[in-house]
DNA sequence: AATGAATGAGGATTCATTCAT
DNA sequence: GATGAATGAATCCTCATTCAT
């Protein structure tokens, strides 16, 4: 019984079954016959709507930044000094979400996708300039023109908290994953604008 | 004509065909076929050594991390104060060979294959093991009891640069990579043992 | 907004695109899609007027045969002796439009589609036993008994030119394409009627 | 119960079953999988001896090209005068064996794959450059400078005739087949030398 | 009159792996 | 020790066609 207005409930159930298959089958190769049987469509469906297997990882992936991306501005606007808006940013990037098995598969997908796709590295790359961007405009305040080096080495951290995290089976609290990062900006911010940034 | 002792030079040579058919082939699929031809010998061969696939792999990955792990060695017997044998440890997780496209490429691999593999997956957290292990003990003798905070401090973001770096096609020498670990470094000592960590 | 009268408007523009696409797609797989697409409707249209694919194929194909007998009749009636409407009959086939890709590509299309579909014989039959008939009919007054087999011999000449210019990229101009023919028929006719034909 | 030696005889045998194939599925769509089972082996073996489908179609022409020019190569050899060359010329692209259903169906594939495979275009202008020379080899004797222009009137005819012939499901003998030919060479030859050819 | 929705069937191709030699 | 032979299983993708709207 085909209905009309079909397209933007048939996108988005295949975007999420997508990222649950990419949580379930912890390979990266979910099939497209495996996203759309659990999206109770055809694979040719899936096709139809996203012209090929790639397209479709892409725009999983997209959903998951795009969420991301609300919760991140969500908790900036709730924070008020510099400071306060630095620890948000860490936190947002530990929400219990991104630990997901789902997202943190969609994750690695991501990054394996982003050798052979010049879209999914665009997308990668801009999400990276975005966070250290974000990091270094409320770096600036507190330590004046090291700030872009500073939220390199921040952003860094992030980064590599998150894969280390996601490599255990049992993910730690967002609290003990976040807590190196917040040191690291203790101490910078301590050793205050004056002092040179390698 | 098959020869007598022929199995270490095959298994050898399967290795280092593997490795380099990874920095060929970008995507993860490099097929046993491939790695075989470039080997010189018939993909039967290869399973006939490695007995799967997946053991190759392993194979070709743990030669790789013997290989850090003795450039790593050698670095560390030059240093000679707790703080040269850390920027020595930084140093060596940023030497050029690290970021040879078949070596980014084989890490890649190796921590996708983590998700299914648990040889690999042991594998990768024995190494992570021993990074962090090695950053403590050198950090003690400074920082005293926050040492092992700090070190995985430290490994994280030698971690998160890693694959910053290996995302960006141009890839920097290694002294802009290992900048924001040394300052970080630089940050931890100066705040001296007494201060308490997160 | 569905319009009245549209059906003679959708079949020629469908049939219009089918023979478009034939030209682009040198293959023979235009696809219904393709030509519903250059036609701007849907393919569900598509079958909604012809029924099946291959209707739509004959459908174009009875559009260029259609124009190319107009051609032809329109040049025999300029012509006033036998030998004259037999230099037109053999001049009209190798009109320019003859040579366009697309109408070449729909003769071939045409004449695989016979293989399979009695529809499509039965049409390339008659237009090879019409083109026979007219020639053999301007053929009579010159060579008498011996018209039949002669009609024969000159229509397996025009074929196999077609074909064999249809073959090259670079088409020829139609004078070094009938020049075969004109001789053939100079050789025939100066026999004269009394010698036996094979 | 794999055997050495075997490549040989699989990819004669792939091949013989895709001309056969051929003749049945009178459609161009053999497919790989039709064309292995009827060798008796898998798709995969189909593509692991030729590549690709196209080359095994290639191949099955190339082998079919080649029994037809051993057999015209034999046919010349017996023939000791011009003209009889000529005539020999003439039959042998007329032989039972070339209205062999699979033969034709052959003949029409390799028409169509030649608008799209680049090989197959080149085989198919190397044997019509062949055969129109061969025509004009012996034609030179009998009538000297218009050898060229009438060979290929000659060869157009031919390649008519079988078009025309490969039409009719019930196909004539190959004496009619050959009788306009024969006529048409008669009559060049009757014309002599001295007359210019257009 | 026209179409968006949906699919079933199929097709080329790839690949790890097995086994007799 | 080494390999040629062979395949089963899987995957992406295409397309004509149908149907409710």
């Amino acid at each position: 019984m085909p209905k009309l207005g079909m397209e933007p409930i048939r996108r988005a159930s295949l975007v999420d079954a997508a990222i649950a298959e990419f949580g379930r089958a912890r390979t990266l190769d979910a099939t497209v016959g495996q996203i759309a049987r659990r999206a109770g469509v055809s694979p040719a469906l899936a096709h139809h709507y996203f012209g090929a297997k790639e397209q479709l990882f892409l725009a999983a992936m997209r959903h998951i930044l795009r969420r991301f991306g609300d919760q991140t501005r969500a908790a900036l606007k709730r924070a008020e000094t510099p400071r306060a808006r630095l620890d948000a940013l860490a936190r947002a990037c530990f929400q219990p979400e991104q630990f997901h098995p789902e997202v943190v598969a969609a994750w690695r997908n991501f990054s394996v996708l982003a050798q052979t796709s010049p879209d999914a590295q665009r997308l990668l790359r801009r999400y990276h300039r975005r966070l250290r961007s974000n990091l270094a405009h409320d770096l600036r305040p507190l330590i004046g023109a090291r700030a872009p080096a500073a939220a390199a080495g921040v952003a860094a951290m992030l980064a590599g908290i998150y894969i280390g995290q996601a490599l255990n089976t049992a993910l730690a609290s967002d609290d003990s994953a976040v807590a190196p990062v917040l040191r690291h900006l203790d101490l910078e911010i301590a050793a205050g604008p004056s002092e040179p940034s390698a």
